[in-house]
DNA sequence: GCAATAGTGTCTCTAAGACAGTATCAC
DNA sequence: GTGATACTGTCTTAGAGACACTATTGC
């Protein structure tokens, strides 16, 4: 009865991301069970009676990482709904969430115990993830590649206080470029509700201490950190 | 029980935009039965056994205007998932689709005989839409403002052939700003791959005939044109 | 010729990028 | 002092916007 109307299962998956060690990181998780056991995948789990999917997200989340969603922005990526991309049943679609996480202590082992791991967007390579999650992945970064350009979430992958410095590694490893330090200083600082200054500094190794800041309250970035034509 | 992994219904929703007499409208169609009877609504159905989303909403789209869908772009807008959205059911969740039409020549009545209208959008009252379609169009309408910026789908809701005074028509009631002539028409002929000239000319009601113009290849937009700081 | 629309030239201003130069620390 | 990192000044260039000006039609 392909002309049917029919029920189907929903999921929400989940890429969060993350800057260790100025590299891009993705968290993901070792599947338990059949399908594609042994292999990672995106955190994610299934819609649940009372709850809209943005809840859904935020609760894996928690459950994930241990961070309250309340204080940080899920941004949805997308619908897939392709027949047949989960084996397990014939129809799962699955809505994905960007999230964007400081640099937590450790992978923390998700509530339901699965082994989680941070690893390196550029490290996940082709035919690694479960499902059709490395598509899934790639539209995730894609869109926070974007978001950085016209939003200040570049803050979230920072904690409370944060360098200029370590804002742009952010940039660079997100983008996968080589910023001019000056330039973006002076841009970051003049950009408006973007970043405030605490007023403490933070001693570097050796060289002159760097001044502190917290994220302004600005949501859009004006104007935007344009990333200049070349990939697009 | 709601912690129980449960199964929903899902739909797929049409935004499809056109420009009439220089006013962005949206088609929408009357409802026949409950809920929500004698309302606006937006096209949108069922998802089939066999169907991605985007199918879906492709032979929606098809059956609403008789646009071919293989042939204009649609626009992931988002997932609407909210708890008793739909009052038939405990949980229909739709994926909403943008669509960008050329000025066509009648609302074709759908296939399935319901009365389509296109509306202009600023005429969409608050409270007039069933269900969360006014959200919804609201987050569809955000969406081609800002893909205008950044995408070519300007030239989508012109014909075949079109001038650059008909191409600057859109960019103004979609944005509802007035552009500058001179500018727009310099910025848009420089940018890499926007309008290629056919050579053809269309006579004025009375002045100068204007030169027209088709699609070219290009799907980004570079330099984008900047909707520049003011609503953001 | 006039009116009207299409299209060009040119000026100003803002912002991006390159990069020289200054400031403040550890040693 | 040296070396390292943080930050500022300044020059060049590209693009946005304002707007004067030219071009081509109908009448």
């Amino acid at each position: 009865m392909s002309r049917a109307r029919q029920t189907v299962t929903l999921t929400a998956d989940l890429i969060i991301l993350t800057i260790r060690e100025g590299v891009l990181c993705v968290l993901l998780v070792e599947r338990e069970n059949e399908p594609f056991r042994g292999r990672l995948a995106l955190p994610g789990g299934f819609l649940r009676g009372d709850e809209a999917l943005e809840e859904t997200a935020a609760r894996e989340l928690g459950e994930e990482t241990g961070l309250d969603a309340g204080e940080l922005t899920l941004h949805q990526v997308g619908v897939y709904s392709a027949p047949g991309r989960d084996p397990r049943r014939p129809r799962v679609v699955t809505c994905a969430y960007l999230a964007v996480a400081p640099d937590l202590p450790i992978p923390v082992a998700g509530t339901d115990a699965r082994a989680a791991r941070w690893l390196p967007v550029a490290e996940v390579g082709a035919g690694q993830l479960a499902f059709d999650h490395e598509r899934i992945l790639g539209d995730g970064v894609d869109l926070a590649r974007t978001l950085l350009q016209f939003s200040t979430v570049a803050t979230a992958f920072c904690g409370p206080e944060f360098t200029i410095a370590e804002l742009r590694e952010v940039y660079e490893a997100v983008w996968g470029v080589v910023l001019d330090k000056p330039n973006f200083h002076r841009k970051v600082t003049d950009a408006d509700g973007f970043v405030v200054p605490t007023g403490g500094k933070r001693p570097s190794v050796n060289g002159r201490p760097s001044a502190l800041y917290r994220a302004g309250g600005a949501a859009e970035l004006a104007p935007p950190m344009m990333r200049s034509r070349f990939g697009a």
